[in-house]
DNA sequence: CTCCAGGAATGAA
DNA sequence: TTCATTCATGGA
């Protein structure tokens, strides 16, 4: 299925964005993805998108891609002056915000706490081996969908075997939690309602609950400070940094700063030692 | 060996 | 309210 996207957008760069953690890199540039209980693969072509999936699925990987916002016009309502931020836009061109399942980014953004994005990949594809949902097969490889937090639930007694570490009894308490809960009524919060909510989570503090916020909720304006984005804030803007500046977008500045700062870090560290 | 990773809970001050 | 400490695990 040949997909024409008419507006920039890059898949190598959404796949290092550090939001999605089940991409699964193929030969020739090619991406497995799944969410919910979908799955395809992808491969990117100038502005073309190639999907391998059924002609009626299309819908659902546009809004997961979120072509239907118009990232053009928002990047050029960022502040000019922002020297910065400007950079970021320039090297980073191409990054979205993802439509992905809010209750796997509760689970997701849990683990991550003090893990590398590598080892939250493992972590996460642990959990949904053992909880054995298959949704098809590629290369003769099962396809698992994460599991529900009902599922999650009853499989709380083998989880030890995903590498969660301390994690382990937030990850069971959220899927307790979560069994009860109407992810359509959190859908209808105001941001500041659904911070508050989802920091009543166990093991959800005010980052995780933005990055849920901003990854699963698609709440464009949250902001989630980590180790990366406090680098880039002491470094760029020493001045201070005030989000309320770039709303209601400071969510996809903050994943523009996100990305250039590792990218110069990377930078530097081969200046340092090229090898 | 040490240091760090898309932090949060807990208790002290 | 802000702080220091502790919490497993894996990779560099």
């Amino acid at each position: 299925m040949n997909y024409i996207i008419n507006e920039t957008l890059d898949l190598k760069k959404i796949e290092e964005s550090g939001q999605c953690f089940r991409w699964k890199a193929l030969e020739n540039d090619k991406y497995l993805l799944i969410t919910k209980n979908k799955y395809t693969v992808v491969k990117q072509s100038g502005n073309h998108l190639l999907f391998s999936c059924d002609q009626k699925d299309i819908p659902l990987w546009e809004h997961y891609f979120d072509l239907q916002t118009d990232y053009e016009a928002i990047i050029d309502q960022f502040p000019k002056e922002d020297r910065w931020l400007q950079q970021a836009v320039r090297h980073q061109t191409g990054i979205r915000i993802l439509n992905q399942d809010p209750w796997e980014m509760v689970i997701t953004f849990i683990v991550s706490q003090r893990k590398s994005i590598p080892t939250i990949k493992t972590c996460i594809e642990k959990i949904c081996e053992l909880a054995d949902q298959p949704i098809g097969t590629i290369d003769d490889k099962k396809i698992f969908r994460f599991p529900s937090p009902e599922e999650l639930w009853k499989m709380r007694d083998q989880l030890e075997r995903c590498s969660l570490g301390y994690r382990l009894k937030y990850v069971i308490s959220a899927a307790e939690a979560m069994r009860s809960a109407s992810i359509e009524e959190l859908e209808l919060l105001p941001d500041s309602a659904l911070e508050q909510k989802l920091m009543e989570i166990h093991g959800v503090g005010k980052k995780v609950a933005s990055c849920i916020m901003l990854f699963g909720f698609h709440r464009m304006n949250a902001f989630p400070v980590d180790v990366w984005i406090n680098r880039a804030l002491e470094h760029h803007y020493p001045e201070g940094f005030r989000h309320e500046r770039y709303a209601p977008w400071a969510g996809l500045v903050q994943q523009f700063l996100f990305m250039e700062e590792r990218r110069s870090a990377k930078e530097s560290k081969y200046a340092e030692n090229p090898s």
